[in-house]
DNA sequence: TGGTGATGTCAGGTTTCTTTGACATCAGGA
DNA sequence: TCCTGATGTCAAAGAAACCTGACATCACCA
């Protein structure tokens, strides 16, 4: 797949959030562990619409999960 | 295609933008004329570093191209 | 009248994301 | 030791996003 540029916190986000864990996380928002794992690890950048759920699942905005870098 | 419940602000941005041609926008992001037509009509939600790029194009943070409703 | 630019639509293909299902590793506890 | 839970990997298939290319409409202006 294509190597994603986009970086993401959600790892630490899950430690902040009482050490859940990725089953629990990826039920909440609705995507199956493989995706999640797929995604925390960087393998892929997410859909906006599961971007935006994990952010609300940790009940933060899209920015304090994934970053852009400056340039291409 | 899945009905997005992503809504967008791209349309007054890019008027926002001195009449931004969503010609001149796709070429900045980086994607066809036709895939930000549908972006915009809110066919379907853009991949998340689509959504990067365009929040970047007009300068401002994700949150305030892209909305993300309440409730499923 | 005719031409041009901006917007929108459609069919078809390719790429990327997501799922299902199976299996592997590793730490910790009974 | 053996078992269980949490994490990770892989392959194959399906769904969603993105592309190319052609065409349609509409407003505007020479």
């Amino acid at each position: 797949m294509k190597p994603t540029k986009v970086t993401n916190s959600i790892r630490a986000l899950r430690f902040a959030h009482g050490e859940m864990k990725q089953a629990d996380l990826a039920a909440a928002v609705g995507v199956t562990r493989q995706t999640l794992i797929a995604i925390e690890q960087g393998k892929y950048s997410p859909s906006l619409e599961v971007a935006f759920k994990i952010a609300r699942a940790f009940g933060v905005s899209l920015d304090e999960v994934f970053q852009y870098p400056e340039e291409d």
